[in-house]
DNA sequence: ATGAAAATTGCAACAAAGTTGCAAAAATCT
DNA sequence: AGATTTTTGCAACTTTGTTGCAATTTTCAT
Protein backbone atom coordinates (compact mmCIF):
# COMPACT_ATOMS: atom_id res chain seq x y z
CA UNK A 1 0.00 0.00 0.00
CA UNK A 2 1.50 3.53 -1.31
CA UNK A 3 1.36 6.44 1.22
CA UNK A 4 -1.11 7.91 -0.28
CA UNK A 5 -3.59 4.70 -0.47
CA UNK A 6 -2.44 4.84 3.03
CA UNK A 7 -4.10 8.46 3.32
CA UNK A 8 -6.87 7.70 1.59
CA UNK A 9 -7.48 4.95 3.81
CA UNK A 10 -7.54 7.00 6.44
CA UNK A 11 -10.22 9.14 5.87
CA UNK A 12 -12.36 5.89 4.74
CA UNK A 13 -11.94 4.68 8.33
CA UNK A 14 -12.18 7.63 10.26
CA UNK A 15 -15.67 7.72 8.55
CA UNK A 16 -16.25 4.30 9.19
CA UNK A 17 -16.28 3.13 5.86
CA UNK A 18 -13.82 0.60 4.18
CA UNK A 19 -11.19 0.95 1.92
CA UNK A 20 -12.47 -1.40 -0.89
CA UNK A 21 -11.56 -1.81 -4.80
CA UNK A 22 -14.16 0.52 -6.58
CA UNK A 23 -13.29 3.01 -3.99
CA UNK A 24 -9.59 2.55 -4.75
CA UNK A 25 -9.82 2.89 -8.18
CA UNK A 26 -12.10 6.08 -8.53
CA UNK A 27 -9.49 7.29 -6.33
CA UNK A 28 -6.57 6.25 -8.54
CA UNK A 29 -7.76 7.60 -11.19
CA UNK A 30 -8.98 10.88 -10.22
CA UNK A 31 -4.95 11.29 -8.60
CA UNK A 32 -3.27 10.09 -11.89
CA UNK A 33 -5.54 11.27 -14.68
CA UNK A 34 -6.38 14.88 -12.77
CA UNK A 35 -9.88 16.30 -13.36
CA UNK A 36 -12.03 14.21 -15.92
CA UNK A 37 -15.81 14.25 -16.47
CA UNK A 38 -18.19 11.69 -15.13
CA UNK A 39 -18.11 9.96 -18.71
CA UNK A 40 -13.71 9.96 -18.33
CA UNK A 41 -14.18 8.84 -15.41
CA UNK A 42 -16.24 5.99 -15.33
CA UNK A 43 -14.87 4.56 -19.07
CA UNK A 44 -11.20 4.62 -16.80
CA UNK A 45 -12.65 2.48 -14.11
CA UNK A 46 -15.40 0.70 -16.29
CA UNK A 47 -14.56 -2.55 -14.89
CA UNK A 48 -16.94 -1.08 -12.13
CA UNK A 49 -20.54 -0.91 -12.23
CA UNK A 50 -22.13 2.44 -13.00
CA UNK A 51 -24.20 2.89 -9.83
CA UNK A 52 -21.16 2.06 -7.78
CA UNK A 53 -19.22 4.86 -9.96
CA UNK A 54 -22.07 7.62 -8.91
CA UNK A 55 -21.75 6.47 -5.07
CA UNK A 56 -18.45 6.31 -4.31
CA UNK A 57 -18.38 10.27 -6.18
CA UNK A 58 -21.44 10.72 -3.55
CA UNK A 59 -19.21 9.40 -0.93
CA UNK A 60 -16.06 11.30 -1.61
CA UNK A 61 -17.82 14.35 -1.88
CA UNK A 62 -19.51 13.91 1.48
CA UNK A 63 -15.76 12.94 3.33
CA UNK A 64 -14.44 16.17 1.28
CA UNK A 65 -12.43 13.77 -0.45
CA UNK A 66 -13.12 14.43 -4.19
CA UNK A 67 -15.32 17.57 -5.59
CA UNK A 68 -17.35 18.70 -8.41
CA UNK A 69 -15.54 21.62 -10.46
CA UNK A 70 -17.50 23.25 -13.12
CA UNK A 71 -15.62 23.39 -16.45
CA UNK A 72 -17.55 25.84 -19.08
CA UNK A 73 -20.87 24.68 -17.83
CA UNK A 74 -20.42 21.42 -17.15
CA UNK A 75 -18.49 19.57 -14.31
CA UNK A 76 -15.34 17.54 -13.67
CA UNK A 77 -14.23 15.57 -10.60
CA UNK A 78 -11.16 16.12 -9.11
CA UNK A 79 -9.42 15.39 -5.56
CA UNK A 80 -9.86 18.22 -3.20
CA UNK A 81 -7.10 20.32 -1.52
CA UNK A 82 -6.18 17.48 1.01
CA UNK A 83 -4.89 15.65 -1.66
CA UNK A 84 -4.01 18.62 -4.46
CA UNK A 85 -3.21 21.62 -3.76
CA UNK A 86 -6.03 24.57 -4.39
CA UNK A 87 -5.86 26.37 -7.81
CA UNK A 88 -8.25 27.47 -10.62
CA UNK A 89 -7.83 26.55 -14.53
CA UNK A 90 -7.48 27.76 -17.36
CA UNK A 91 -9.31 26.06 -20.81
CA UNK A 92 -8.13 26.39 -24.12
CA UNK A 93 -11.43 27.04 -26.30
CA UNK A 94 -9.15 25.75 -29.65
CA UNK A 95 -7.64 22.62 -28.14
CA UNK A 96 -9.58 21.85 -24.84
CA UNK A 97 -6.83 21.20 -22.80
CA UNK A 98 -6.75 22.16 -19.36
CA UNK A 99 -4.12 23.96 -17.39
CA UNK A 100 -3.99 24.47 -13.69
CA UNK A 101 -2.41 27.14 -12.11
CA UNK A 102 -2.13 28.41 -8.66
CA UNK A 103 -4.08 31.15 -6.86
CA UNK A 104 -2.87 34.48 -7.17
CA UNK A 105 -1.68 36.30 -3.80
CA UNK A 106 -3.79 39.09 -4.61
CA UNK A 107 -6.60 36.86 -4.42
CA UNK A 108 -7.21 36.76 -1.27
CA UNK A 109 -7.60 40.76 -0.67
CA UNK A 110 -9.76 41.16 -3.84
CA UNK A 111 -12.27 38.12 -2.41
CA UNK A 112 -12.43 39.96 1.19
CA UNK A 113 -13.21 43.66 -0.35
CA UNK A 114 -15.96 41.81 -2.12
CA UNK A 115 -17.29 39.88 0.89
CA UNK A 116 -16.78 43.25 2.95
CA UNK A 117 -18.78 45.21 0.57
CA UNK A 118 -21.59 42.18 0.03
CA UNK A 119 -22.23 41.27 3.59
CA UNK A 120 -21.53 37.82 3.26
CA UNK A 121 -18.98 35.28 4.61
CA UNK A 122 -17.55 33.33 1.72
CA UNK A 123 -16.03 29.41 2.18
CA UNK A 124 -15.43 28.35 -1.50
CA UNK A 125 -14.94 29.92 -4.84
CA UNK A 126 -14.02 29.04 -8.02
CA UNK A 127 -11.73 30.66 -10.92
CA UNK A 128 -12.16 29.51 -14.30
CA UNK A 129 -10.69 31.01 -17.36
CA UNK A 130 -10.78 30.16 -21.09
CA UNK A 131 -9.18 31.48 -23.76
CA UNK A 132 -6.12 30.03 -26.05
CA UNK A 133 -3.24 28.68 -24.58
CA UNK A 134 -0.04 29.66 -25.55
CA UNK A 135 0.40 26.95 -28.31
CA UNK A 136 -3.00 27.62 -29.70
CA UNK A 137 -2.65 31.42 -30.03
CA UNK A 138 0.79 31.08 -31.88
CA UNK A 139 -1.29 28.88 -34.46
CA UNK A 140 -4.40 30.68 -34.75
CA UNK B 1 -42.96 46.89 -28.68
CA UNK B 2 -40.59 47.96 -25.77
CA UNK B 3 -37.17 48.87 -26.69
CA UNK B 4 -35.25 45.75 -25.13
CA UNK B 5 -37.75 43.71 -27.15
CA UNK B 6 -36.74 46.12 -30.28
CA UNK B 7 -32.95 44.95 -29.66
CA UNK B 8 -33.72 40.96 -29.41
CA UNK B 9 -35.38 41.61 -32.49
CA UNK B 10 -32.61 42.96 -33.99
CA UNK B 11 -30.00 40.62 -32.86
CA UNK B 12 -32.22 37.93 -34.52
CA UNK B 13 -32.86 39.55 -37.91
CA UNK B 14 -29.52 40.64 -38.39
CA UNK B 15 -28.49 36.93 -38.06
CA UNK B 16 -31.49 35.89 -40.44
CA UNK B 17 -33.42 35.12 -37.43
CA UNK B 18 -37.37 36.26 -36.88
CA UNK B 19 -38.86 37.39 -33.43
CA UNK B 20 -41.28 34.65 -32.87
CA UNK B 21 -43.60 34.42 -29.59
CA UNK B 22 -41.55 31.05 -27.69
CA UNK B 23 -38.07 33.48 -28.18
CA UNK B 24 -40.12 36.31 -27.18
CA UNK B 25 -40.95 34.27 -23.83
CA UNK B 26 -37.74 32.79 -22.69
CA UNK B 27 -36.03 36.36 -23.30
CA UNK B 28 -38.48 37.77 -21.30
CA UNK B 29 -38.20 35.00 -18.44
CA UNK B 30 -34.35 35.27 -18.24
CA UNK B 31 -34.70 39.18 -18.22
CA UNK B 32 -37.38 39.39 -15.95
CA UNK B 33 -36.41 36.61 -13.32
CA UNK B 34 -32.83 36.58 -13.64
CA UNK B 35 -30.35 33.21 -13.56
CA UNK B 36 -32.65 30.20 -14.08
CA UNK B 37 -31.96 26.60 -13.97
CA UNK B 38 -33.70 24.42 -17.10
CA UNK B 39 -36.60 23.48 -14.82
CA UNK B 40 -37.36 26.75 -13.47
CA UNK B 41 -36.94 28.24 -17.02
CA UNK B 42 -39.26 25.43 -18.69
CA UNK B 43 -41.83 25.77 -16.07
CA UNK B 44 -42.47 29.61 -16.82
CA UNK B 45 -43.19 29.24 -20.66
CA UNK B 46 -44.83 26.41 -19.97
CA UNK B 47 -46.85 27.14 -23.11
CA UNK B 48 -43.83 26.40 -25.34
CA UNK B 49 -42.79 22.93 -26.25
CA UNK B 50 -39.90 21.73 -24.30
CA UNK B 51 -37.92 20.48 -27.43
CA UNK B 52 -38.46 24.46 -28.61
CA UNK B 53 -36.90 25.82 -25.37
CA UNK B 54 -33.93 23.63 -25.71
CA UNK B 55 -33.87 25.03 -29.38
CA UNK B 56 -34.38 28.66 -28.73
CA UNK B 57 -31.18 28.59 -25.76
CA UNK B 58 -29.22 26.88 -28.15
CA UNK B 59 -29.68 29.65 -30.88
CA UNK B 60 -29.35 32.18 -27.98
CA UNK B 61 -25.94 30.58 -27.78
CA UNK B 62 -25.05 30.54 -30.57
CA UNK B 63 -26.08 34.52 -30.92
CA UNK B 64 -24.38 35.35 -28.42
CA UNK B 65 -27.53 36.33 -26.38
CA UNK B 66 -27.81 34.39 -23.77
CA UNK B 67 -25.42 31.66 -22.04
CA UNK B 68 -25.47 28.98 -19.53
CA UNK B 69 -22.96 29.77 -16.28
CA UNK B 70 -22.09 27.22 -13.90
CA UNK B 71 -24.03 27.07 -10.80
CA UNK B 72 -22.40 23.97 -8.13
CA UNK B 73 -22.45 20.90 -10.62
CA UNK B 74 -25.64 22.14 -12.25
CA UNK B 75 -25.92 25.40 -14.81
CA UNK B 76 -28.46 28.50 -14.78
CA UNK B 77 -29.33 30.39 -17.77
CA UNK B 78 -28.61 33.76 -18.21
CA UNK B 79 -28.73 36.46 -20.47
CA UNK B 80 -25.10 37.68 -22.09
CA UNK B 81 -23.42 40.76 -20.80
CA UNK B 82 -24.85 42.53 -24.29
CA UNK B 83 -28.07 42.85 -22.27
CA UNK B 84 -27.11 42.77 -18.96
CA UNK B 85 -23.69 44.22 -17.19
CA UNK B 86 -20.64 41.61 -16.56
CA UNK B 87 -21.21 40.44 -13.13
CA UNK B 88 -20.37 37.31 -11.05
CA UNK B 89 -22.84 35.42 -8.53
CA UNK B 90 -22.14 34.50 -5.05
CA UNK B 91 -24.42 31.56 -3.84
CA UNK B 92 -25.88 31.03 -0.36
CA UNK B 93 -24.57 27.63 0.78
CA UNK B 94 -28.00 27.84 3.30
CA UNK B 95 -30.77 29.62 1.63
CA UNK B 96 -29.39 28.85 -2.06
CA UNK B 97 -30.38 32.04 -2.87
CA UNK B 98 -28.33 33.65 -5.81
CA UNK B 99 -26.59 37.21 -5.03
CA UNK B 100 -25.09 38.70 -8.61
CA UNK B 101 -22.23 41.30 -7.87
CA UNK B 102 -19.85 43.36 -10.16
CA UNK B 103 -16.74 42.74 -10.91
CA UNK B 104 -14.16 44.02 -9.00
CA UNK B 105 -11.47 46.21 -10.13
CA UNK B 106 -8.45 45.04 -9.02
CA UNK B 107 -10.00 41.62 -11.03
CA UNK B 108 -8.59 42.72 -14.44
CA UNK B 109 -5.03 43.07 -13.15
CA UNK B 110 -4.87 39.78 -11.32
CA UNK B 111 -6.45 38.14 -14.19
CA UNK B 112 -4.08 40.16 -16.80
CA UNK B 113 -0.89 39.05 -14.08
CA UNK B 114 -2.10 35.19 -13.92
CA UNK B 115 -2.36 35.15 -17.79
CA UNK B 116 1.27 36.54 -18.75
CA UNK B 117 2.69 34.13 -16.33
CA UNK B 118 0.91 31.34 -17.90
CA UNK B 119 1.07 32.34 -21.20
CA UNK B 120 -2.44 32.68 -22.63
CA UNK B 121 -4.63 35.01 -23.85
CA UNK B 122 -7.91 35.16 -21.57
CA UNK B 123 -11.36 35.52 -23.60
CA UNK B 124 -13.74 34.78 -21.03
CA UNK B 125 -13.85 33.82 -17.66
CA UNK B 126 -16.27 33.15 -14.44
CA UNK B 127 -16.01 33.75 -11.02
CA UNK B 128 -18.17 32.10 -8.60
CA UNK B 129 -18.10 32.18 -4.44
CA UNK B 130 -19.93 29.97 -2.27
CA UNK B 131 -20.89 30.98 1.29
CA UNK B 132 -23.26 32.45 3.55
CA UNK B 133 -25.46 35.34 3.02
CA UNK B 134 -25.81 38.36 5.14
CA UNK B 135 -28.99 37.02 6.41
CA UNK B 136 -27.85 33.43 7.12
CA UNK B 137 -25.14 34.28 9.08
CA UNK B 138 -26.71 36.33 12.01
CA UNK B 139 -29.11 33.05 11.85
CA UNK B 140 -26.13 30.46 11.97
C1' DA C 1 -53.61 41.23 -49.80
C1' DT C 2 -52.39 36.35 -51.49
C1' DG C 3 -49.89 32.38 -52.34
C1' DA C 4 -45.38 29.90 -52.75
C1' DA C 5 -41.11 29.15 -50.25
C1' DA C 6 -38.57 29.05 -46.15
C1' DA C 7 -38.28 28.97 -41.31
C1' DT C 8 -40.15 27.48 -36.96
C1' DT C 9 -42.76 24.66 -33.85
C1' DG C 10 -44.81 20.47 -31.68
C1' DC C 11 -45.03 15.72 -31.41
C1' DA C 12 -43.31 11.21 -30.74
C1' DA C 13 -39.72 8.39 -30.28
C1' DC C 14 -35.28 7.98 -28.77
C1' DA C 15 -30.62 8.45 -26.24
C1' DA C 16 -28.01 9.73 -22.31
C1' DA C 17 -27.46 10.84 -17.47
C1' DG C 18 -28.56 9.92 -12.93
C1' DT C 19 -31.39 7.42 -9.14
C1' DT C 20 -33.63 3.70 -6.32
C1' DG C 21 -34.78 -0.93 -4.29
C1' DC C 22 -33.26 -5.19 -3.54
C1' DA C 23 -30.70 -9.48 -3.63
C1' DA C 24 -25.88 -11.30 -3.93
C1' DA C 25 -21.16 -10.73 -2.58
C1' DA C 26 -17.53 -8.96 0.14
C1' DA C 27 -15.63 -7.03 4.30
C1' DT C 28 -15.78 -6.74 9.41
C1' DC C 29 -15.97 -8.35 13.97
C1' DT C 30 -16.09 -11.39 17.34
C1' DA D 1 -15.20 -19.95 10.97
C1' DG D 2 -19.79 -17.87 11.35
C1' DA D 3 -22.91 -14.15 12.11
C1' DT D 4 -23.48 -9.27 11.14
C1' DT D 5 -22.83 -5.27 8.61
C1' DT D 6 -21.35 -2.95 4.60
C1' DT D 7 -20.80 -2.68 -0.19
C1' DT D 8 -21.66 -3.92 -4.88
C1' DG D 9 -24.22 -5.12 -9.17
C1' DC D 10 -28.35 -5.62 -11.47
C1' DA D 11 -32.72 -4.14 -13.25
C1' DA D 12 -36.05 -0.94 -13.52
C1' DC D 13 -37.05 3.68 -13.47
C1' DT D 14 -36.90 9.02 -13.67
C1' DT D 15 -35.01 13.02 -15.52
C1' DT D 16 -32.63 15.53 -18.99
C1' DG D 17 -31.50 16.37 -23.50
C1' DT D 18 -31.72 15.10 -28.75
C1' DT D 19 -33.51 13.90 -33.48
C1' DG D 20 -36.67 13.26 -37.56
C1' DC D 21 -40.64 14.60 -39.49
C1' DA D 22 -45.18 16.54 -40.33
C1' DA D 23 -47.94 20.63 -39.31
C1' DT D 24 -47.93 25.43 -38.58
C1' DT D 25 -46.28 30.01 -38.86
C1' DT D 26 -43.53 33.58 -40.88
C1' DT D 27 -41.45 35.78 -44.81
C1' DC D 28 -41.25 37.66 -49.18
C1' DA D 29 -42.36 38.47 -53.91
C1' DT D 30 -46.02 39.50 -56.63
Amino acid sequence: MTSVESTLALHLKNAGFSLTEPRLKVFKALQDDGPLSMQELYSRVSSINRTTVYRVIELFEELKIAQRVAKGWKYHLELTDDFIPHHHHFTCTNCHKTISFDEPKSFDVMLETVANHNGFLPTAHTLEIEGLCSDCRVLA
